[in-house]
DNA sequence: TCGTGTTGGTTGTCGCAACAACTTGTTGCA
DNA sequence: TGCAACAAGTTGTTGCGACAACCAACACGA
């Protein structure tokens, strides 16, 4: 006979309600990013993600390593990513003249300028789905919350280590 | 001269940085469930949730549209999932006897089978990512905060609509 | 210096999702 | 009735992500 002891611990009704919720957001979520980006630029929510990441480093310029760190892409999705992007003249790649196994990707002016062309759309999304519902009491709760949960997701902290996104204007102000 | 006003709201730190936590959350978590419930039951989250929502359903049966409109797909992306899960012999469809061009989809016995063979792995995962890192707290702030967003994302609540998932142990109990 | 193990990156293959086109069946209206 | 509009599903094509295999370059001990 086999052991049926069941020892797991279902969820109650709290658990479960606030569950069904969270993984109705995350399903939802990024196809509206991608939605909104892809109509207007031409541009996946990671491609935006991966620009702005260039956008704001130093020299305008990342390792593929680093940059595939900081986006949570492989390093074969972000090198097909890459040639898409260098295809449309928005980043540049060459051997880091230190370690010639490696790449450095630099956004262009071009690049540059698309994302400045995206960001006004996409901050107006965020703001129509996401933080415009959201009293400040509810925005603090969700930074602590989704903080606590990145915890076990994320606990060297990858993703979230990047510079802030879009406090301080256009891309061409942040990183010139 | 183009009119080089800009009248973007852009984010302030505090909303910037809780919008940076949230889409590395919404990044992260698809790849932790489809992980977790490929390696177990080769099933990526979508289908178990599509197992679960027939599962839960009267007679275990549902239409295709309202399965489609329950998971969050399209119907021809629901199409594809359906042959595959009765290649596996996981549903069987058949023509709705009182609309024909319609189709119904049942879970086999096999199918209740296998969520309940995954059920308790799943929930493990869920309370370890998610649900253990909260205070009973911010559990309600989650449910209040995923629900104001969701008034935004799925204002027709197709989402989350469905019975609560977990609430009453295996799928056998629960949908005999 | 040589050889082994490791790191950085690219390329090829497979599976899944989006989109469009098509088939079949239903509804509504003249 | 008969015909046009619409609804429900399926199928085919395209593009992207995961994974594995591969190549090039570095590191380090013998």
């Amino acid at each position: 006979m086999t052991d049926m002891t069941d020892d797991t611990r279902w969820l109650d009704t709290e658990e479960s309600a606030a569950w069904v919720r969270l993984v109705a957001l995350t399903e939802l979520l990024p196809g509206v990013l991608d939605q909104q980006l892809l109509r207007d630029v031409q541009l996946t929510h990671f491609e935006y993600a991966a620009l702005m990441a260039l956008a704001s480093a130093p020299d305008r310029t990342m390792r593929m390593t680093t940059l595939a760190a900081r986006t949570n892409a492989t390093l074969p999705r972000l090198s097909h990513v890459a040639r898409r992007l260098e295809e449309r003249g928005l980043i540049r790649r060459f051997p880091c003249p230190t370690d010639r196994r490696a790449t450095n990707a630099t956004i262009t002016e071009a690049g540059i300028g698309l994302i400045d062309e995206a960001a006004p759309g996409h901050v107006e999304t965020v703001r129509q789905y996401v933080l415009d519902a959201l009293s400040p009491e509810q925005l603090k709760q969700l930074y602590e919350i989704a903080g606590a949960v990145l915890g076990r997701l994320d606990p060297d902290e990858r993703l979230t280590a990047t510079a802030c996104q879009f406090s301080e204007g256009p891309a061409i102000a942040r990183a010139g």
